[in-house]
DNA sequence: AATGTACTGTACCGTACGGTACACTTGAGA
DNA sequence: TCTCAAGTGTACCGTACGGTACAGTACATT
């Protein structure tokens, strides 16, 4: 196709930031990623067509003809941006570190993403409409949660954090550390309380997290003294 | 005052359900109720005033006459709410059994809480109108998570669970405590997911986490088996 | 020069919202 | 019987929404 004459429909009248936005390869594209932006600010509710319009600076019309409804841009968002979240999960590469040090550095990289501001807009959507589309709230939940725990237990197994024991229990110690590491962040977080919620916050929990993991669950219960 | 002629305006045009709201006590209360049931079930933007003219049977003149505003209402349904649960959390009276015991009872019982459709729902209103509201997410932190984590802590310390241990790490101890779990179900029930959701369940991962928490904390790290 | 495609701009539709106005009805007390 | 606070019923306001219609415009292809 002619990809490379949508990127500038009406050379005259351009809409806007025909350079600020790096990934608009084509309209829809471009739509795709105001809309994002859009919904994370606003919520869905509150994130009207025409807010949408007056972003892309293009019309409505167009909006339709790619999307077909406000629900079905809403769920392509989510995916777009569960995907994005998804591409920096994937690049995990360990540092060939102690075990301890191995887990400080997942644990800061999950955390990051988990209270970027995003990530926190994302879920709040999510959860606010979970009531309203019940399938976004569960693919949200796939890839995203459930993704990032069954993240740690494959980390687990493959370093072989936890000698001898068998798999119900390093899937239960997993939860244990995603517990501790992401509960009450999260919370806070999502809440929109500030506490907890910082930057350099991530790498100091993922510190204390992994520290006391290490001590308390790598070894048999009530092993000998480190 | 006259309270108890205000349960019954317009004797014969009487509203909806005389006798199946046991909590209204006047008209404003009864407004509360129906309100309270109204946004836990369809959350805030769905829950339009006429709906809840419909279920009180009253009139809007009414409802604005006590509430002065759809968000005022909001607040006063979550305060309410809050309140409710405060009340079914303040009333744990451990059992004077061992340790374990009282933990997997104290974590039933706040798991229960927590997993409740009531505070579910109103967890997902909350979190989703964070940004509109930040009092609103700020109060409801406050009373829910940060005040179960309190009771955690202050558990810990009156059962005097882990003997030697400063208040630095009891308070730890208590996050990977809630940590475990909360987590998980509380987010599958907030995502929509019935996974791990269900009542029983509340019991069975009290069980585990007690279980286990007293294996691995309630000794210093790495003291003899049990 | 003609044509088709992709998109724009604007005006508009039906609907529903939060909120208000106001005349009305009721029951209790004086 | 009169008054009055409390609440009712209804009609309505202004606004904004999601979505559609349609004529117009730029550009690549032919």
């Amino acid at each position: 196709m002619n990809q490379s004459a949508l990127k500038k429909p009406y050379e005259g009248l351009r809409p806007a930031e025909p350079a600020d936005m790096h990934e608009a390869r084509g309209r829809k594209s471009a739509i795709l990623h105001q809309a994002t932006r859009l919904f994370l600010e606003e919520g869905y509710a509150a994130a009207t067509t025409n807010a949408l319009v007056a972003r892309t600076g293009g019309s409505k019309s167009t909006i339709y003809s790619y999307f077909g409804s406000k629900e079905k841009l809403f769920g392509a968002v989510v995916d777009h941006v569960l995907a994005q979240i998804k591409a920096t999960t994937n690049d995990f590469d360990p540092p060939d570190g102690d075990l301890q040090n191995c887990l400080i550095d997942l644990g800061a990289k999950l955390l990051t993403i988990v209270l970027s501001a995003d990530h926190i807009a994302l879920a709040r959507m999510v959860i606010g409409e979970a009531n309203r589309f019940p399938e976004i709230g569960a693919i949200y939940h796939d890839h995203g949660p459930a993704l990032a725990q069954e993240g740690v237990v494959a980390f687990l197994l493959g370093h072989d954090a936890m000698p001898g024991a068998n798999p119900d229990d390093i899937r239960d110690a997993a939860e244990w550390f995603t517990g501790r590491l992401i509960h009450r962040a999260f919370i806070c977080a999502l809440c929109g309380s500030d506490d907890g919620a910082g930057p350099d916050e991530a790498k100091r929990i993922a510190r204390d997290t992994a520290s006391t993991f290490v001590r308390r669950f790598t070894k048999p219960a009530g092993g000998h003294a480190a």
